[in-house]
DNA sequence: AATGAATGAGACTTCATTCAT
DNA sequence: GATGAATGAAGTCTCATTCAT
């Protein structure tokens, strides 16, 4: 990507043509999760995005790309978020605290964009090309997964993590279930408060404090000291 | 399948009706986890269910119906199931592990049922009336969640459970987030083991193994011994 | 009609074929006013009638002759209550008088069944089997409409109408304005008096005066003078 | 028909939607007719139109649109004739003359149109939204009914019309008799002659004569006498 | 006599997509 | 590059009617 003169000069065909790709992709969105994918047309995009239907096999050649770009983008801004994230803690569990919570940002600020994953999951990642969706996970994580066992490892090593864990295994489970709660309290949305009487964010947060419990070493250093004060002092992780 | 007439007395036009009835709610389960809710047709269902498209209608007055009615059917089945589980525990935390225990057996034994209610939330929940959803839970669950608070707050009392569990929230998030995890590897399916390396059943136990650690009681005992040689002994909970 | 036990005796097969018949003609009459005829299902008859769709068939072979039936009974009821009416009047004058203040008696009496007839004039007169037509109307009026131009020659020659009206024509005209009429403001129903601010009833009689007007002979009373030539001279307006 | 592209500026997007409206109104207006409204369906209309069934739903929403224009259509160009109409004549009674005159032309040249709005009215005017019917008629005749009043006052101080009409009564009585007797005889169609033996037109025209001759004010001339008592004593016969 | 069940034939409508302008 | 028009293919649902019980 060199600098393709993206929002400044405006008077180019490119130009142009990014706009009223990004216009489609948003209108797409919002409706996507109004709706649900299947209930939303070529028609009430294109409308919505102020263009004509026609108009739109300009940008994309069917239906399906625009819901495969919408992922792409979703997946990749993702990716790049916790990727940062996960640099800034020292210690593994702090790394994986910090991953955790970049999900609990997600939830808050963009459910939307949750939602639409939770939907893509729930209908489509099963019946849509394999390959496709793994190319596509391949770009976002490079390394894919193995970096999680990487990671368990080192925290055992260096004491922030239980030594009984699993390191081929825990990290995925944490991060399934994770995405799990995420996505079925993005899904919820409002019904969350309705039947639960608890803000979504405190329902996560709670989550990731019990997982991130169970992950923790139980307490190495203050076994040979006084335990009794230990408890009261700690706080949510994070 | 040897006596075909089997269920209650055949012959009779009502247990006719309840067998016709039957079939095309298995028929349409079938269908709609393997192509998604929304491509499924009704001339799909009843093709599948050996009769003709507008016989359905003498059963169903439409596809949402049908919908509803499996999902009531789900929901009966997993909250009788649930609560038998429930029953078998002696403290907090042993019910807690055995109703988790049973959503593994859930998701091991009737992945399709997981898929069926994952899609459900991820589509419909936001869409459909909201009325008939609550009144399928109250139906399932009478008392609705009120029961989560007093369970933690005896796990605490009993010592089961960590002290610093906020009884109002912890079981709401334990159970999203496990619901979360069962769903979301329902719904990937083989996904799962060709992407993490792992069988599906393996990773949602870590998951529950591990939130059962965040939630049970820091050694309460081993304070006053020799913590050396607590861990080895650890077993799963379940 | 050998005293067929209709009402009295009332555990005869027969009598009880008869009283069915009956609920479905009243309820699929009801309905047909209520919804149009080709808005009524034969499962709308059947199911205000009590009993099942497929017992319909049992006492009609099909819709069409439902219709048939009621507009039999109907034309039947009309047919013998003009004669009737028209058998009280002295002059000829008297009787079209009688004849059309009849028709008024049926609009405020039965306008649901004035209506039945409008429909069935302006959506199957012209589709359905035209002998059959006749044949009920043969049934009703065996003299077929002979009679109107005798009376109208009777008429003028005892002085009460116009002399120079025509008898082949004028009669038919009549009859037909004043069905028209008729069944137009039963159409209309509560529309004409939020319309034309007047109830039903007065404007059908003005009508019927109006046409009175025209028809009768014009000032008996002014014989006195010389009568010989004013009317052939008359033209018509216009 | 020479030039095929006649209308307005062809070969333009706009006229030929113009167009292609057009004929869906026009096909639509011949089937309605030939087999009753509620008897075409959408296939019928569009393939006698030329082009497919879902075509049409480009220019139309749904049937009921193709109805409502129709009648729109219709009722516009009866209103502004019989505006027309009316402007011919001298007194009050020549204008009333003109206008049934008026009607008498349409049920002679335009039956079909006749017979559609027949239809609409037996069939559909009490169940459709009461509503649009309503700004339909504001349209096209602004001033509603009022005017008639003025009309018969008018005529009866000019000595035109019978001193002892009601000038609340009388023109929406007449209008609905002349309208209830066109539709009815445009419904009946060929049937009429058939059965009466008299051409449609006859017996219209003799309907017209006789009304006309209830209203007109009786013999004016004969006034060289003593016209003076004549009226006063004229009471409504019947 | 009554009716539960079944169904063929179709009606209306939607929509992704193509194509000529 | 944009779009009006057109449409095939499908989908949901209705209903008069038949038939075995």
């Amino acid at each position: 990507m060199p600098a393709v003169d993206t929002s400044p000069s405006s008077r180019t065909y490119a130009s142009h043509r990014v706009r009223q790709r990004r216009r489609i992709l948003e209108s797409a969105e919002k409706l996507f999760d109004e709706r649900g994918i299947d209930r939303v047309t070529m028609a009430d995009i294109t409308l919505a995005a102020g263009i004509r239907a026609s108009t739109t096999y300009e940008y994309f050649s069917n239906k399906d790309e625009i819901v495969w770009a919408i992922l792409g983008d979703l997946f990749t801004s993702s990716a790049v978020g916790a990727a940062q994230a996960m640099e800034t803690g020292n210690t593994a569990l702090a790394k994986i605290a910090a991953l955790l919570e970049f999900m609990a940002g997600e939830l808050a600020n963009e459910p939307a964009k949750v939602r639409f994953v939770a939907q893509f999951d729930a209908m489509y990642s099963r019946h849509w090309p394999v390959e496709r969706l793994l190319s596509l996970e391949a770009k976002v994580s490079p390394r894919g997964f193995q970096a999680f066992s990487a990671l368990i490892r080192d925290g055992i090593a260096e004491g922030s993590l239980r030594p009984d864990l699993d390191p081929d295994l825990t990290m995925h489970a944490v991060i399934n279930a994770v995405i799990g709660a995420q996505r079925r309290l993005a899904s919820l949305g409002s019904r969350v408060e309705s039947e639960y009487g608890k803000p979504i964010d405190a329902l996560f947060r709670e989550t990731i404090r019990i997982i991130l419990l169970g992950l923790r070493a139980p307490e190495p250093i203050r076994a040979t000291q006084k335990p009794k004060r230990s408890q009261p002092k700690k706080k949510r992780p994070s």
